[in-house]
RNA sequence: CGGGAUAUGGUGUAAUGGUAGCACGCGCGCUUCGGGAGUGCGUAAUUCCAGUUCAAUUCUGGAUAUCCCGACCA
């Protein structure tokens, strides 16, 4: 019986890595294709992590005193239009109305790429003095950018985030701000998500349009590539200027104020499933993950049921601090809803057959690592507490092993061209800091500068490319 | 936007110039249930528009869509 059912598997993530994403995702009922080329559907299941992410992240956000406000989606062309490298930047991927109310309008409107006009449009008008600031708002919301080649989660027309724009009376409190940001973020990462990364600044090339400078959370991803986990940029006044937004200081003078945003978008979901996940599906990070704890009543034979299903109630009602689903469904078998549950990526699992009743214990599996434990029925939170610790700990182990072993130092562009083209990677570089060669290494080895880790120091050392000096090294990546 | 490929039930596939088969799924019944159960009955398909032909799902042309590879991608 059990030797001619085949069973339905997943492409192993190491024979095809984009196919066996894409299956993962559709499988597992994350999220679904739309109607609409570029643009994807976020089933419940898929919806209830980032609901996770929104609940915990908005916590962090209104901890430093940032409240949540929110912004109309279309906006009209000329507020765009204000900040030159901005437009610029964004004309090439924006959707644009024409219509309206059946007749061409006569200034355009553009869907939000990104809010930072609308809301300085606002801004300029809310603030008049010193004691306005500072000012910081945050809003959670949808964005639209036409990109021609979507992937699901990591690039899609439509995605959702959060976008956090605040205005400060000086130029430190906004550096101050910016790097406050990431680093919430780099934090957020780690403790949540379970996926270490590089913290650090972008250049020139790969800025914001419109800001002074870039902060960014760089992760490798297991088929090496760097993917950009969220933003801060110090926009310093390059758009309080433009946008008019002026201050009294204590003295009476009229200033111009300095901004920062900083934001985390869905694409951060493709992240959690690529870095944790295995050949039998998701592995969700217990912090984030919608279901924590999956009950499997095991109705071995007909006799117990309503004993079992009660004994789970009971289980469930124990575990109240946990998010927690029984899986009563009579039309299957164990076997199959063990499966499902891997493919889904619960944490843990506890079975729960008449074997356990007559012992007064449960069986306790970790989704990571497999582990089988059995456990009382008195013990029974704090195990779970503890399993749950562990996997949520152990998945960042891994995380911050596989970033270590991936990122080298390379001193020649030959070895750099070399790891470039088979294993990737990130590599740590000296760089002279001219677009130039960052321009010509992109164009020969497709990898681009990820980012000047935040910690770096000033050192004596010759240019990767040009071999010019250069003092400090920058990481660079194939990027997705 | 350039190069390539594909288009058959809900999904994955097979076959054919003349009757579209299989598996999964789905619905109902019975037997099952400790790692993806078995069985019976049922359900549902040739992308669109032309052309060739007695006859096109099959051949030809076009349209459209999707996928892969490039270019683009805060």
């Amino acid at each position: 019986m059990k030797e001619c059912f085949e069973k339905k598997q997943l492409i192993k993530k190491s024979k095809d890595f984009s196919k066996w994403y894409t299956d993962i995702i559709i499988r597992s009922e994350l999220a679904d294709y739309s109607p609409l080329k570029g643009c994807m559907v976020f089933m419940p299941y898929g919806f209830a992590i980032w609901e996770n992410i929104r609940k915990e992240l908005d916590m962090e956000i209104k901890k430093a005193g940032v409240k949540n406000a929110y912004f109309p989606s279309l906006i009209p062309e000329k507020l765009l239009k204000k900040e030159s490298s901005h437009i610029k930047g964004f004309s090439p991927e924006l959707a644009i109305i024409t219509i309206g109310g059946g007749k061409k309008l006569k200034e355009k409107i553009i869907i939000r790429p990104t809010s930072e006009t609308i809301i300085y449009e606002m801004y300029a008008k809310w603030i008049k003095s010193w004691r306005d600031l500072p000012l910081a708002m945050n809003q959670w919301c949808n964005v639209i950018r036409w990109e021609k080649r979507p992937r699901l989660f990591l690039r899609t027309i439509e995605f959702l985030w959060q976008e956090a724009h605040t205005v400060h009376c000086s130029y430190s409190e906004a550096e101050k701000e910016s790097k406050r940001a990431i680093n919430m973020y780099a934090d957020f990462y780690r403790e949540f998500f379970a996926i270490d990364g590089i913290l650090g600044e972008k250049s020139e090339l790969e800025r914001f349009p419109g800001a002074k400078s870039t902060y960014t959370y760089e992760m490798l991803m297991p088929d090496n590539k760097a993917l950009q986990g969220c933003t801060s940029h110090n926009l310093a006044q390059n758009f309080s200027k433009p946008f008019n937004i002026r201050f009294l200081d204590k003295e009476g003078n009229e200033k111009i104020p300095y901004q920062t945003s900083w934001g985390l978008s869905t694409r951060s979901i493709g992240a959690l499933i690529m870095v944790h996940s295995d050949d039998q599906g998701l592995i969700i990070p217990p912090r984030l993950a919608p279901i924590q704890v999956v009950i499997i009543p095991i109705f071995h034979d007909k006799t117990r049921i309503s004993e079992i299903e009660k004994k789970s109630e009971e289980i469930k009602n124990i575990l109240k601090n946990f998010r927690v689903e029984i899986d009563k469904r009579k039309n299957y078998s164990v076997g199959w809803k063990f499966n499902e549950w891997e493919l889904k990526g619960v944490p843990l699992r506890i079975e729960i057959g008449k074997k356990e009743i007559e012992k007064n214990q449960i069986i306790l599996v970790s989704r990571d690592s497999g582990e089988k434990i059995s456990v009382s029925y008195n013990l029974l939170e704090s195990k779970t507490k503890k399993a749950l610790d562990l996997i949520q700990e152990n998945l960042f182990k891994k995380s911050r092993e596989y970033l270590k072993e991936n990122t080298k130092e390379v001193s020649d562009y030959k070895d750099f061209k070399n790891i470039m083209n088979k294993k990737r990677g990130f590599l740590k570089a000296f760089w002279c800091e001219n677009p130039k060669c960052e321009a010509k290494i992109k164009e020969e080895t497709k990898a681009t500068v990820r980012c000047l880790p935040i910690n770096s120091v000033e050192e004596k050392g010759k240019c990767i490319y040009c071999g010019k000096k250069a003092s400090r090294k920058w990481i660079f990546a194939l990027a997705y």
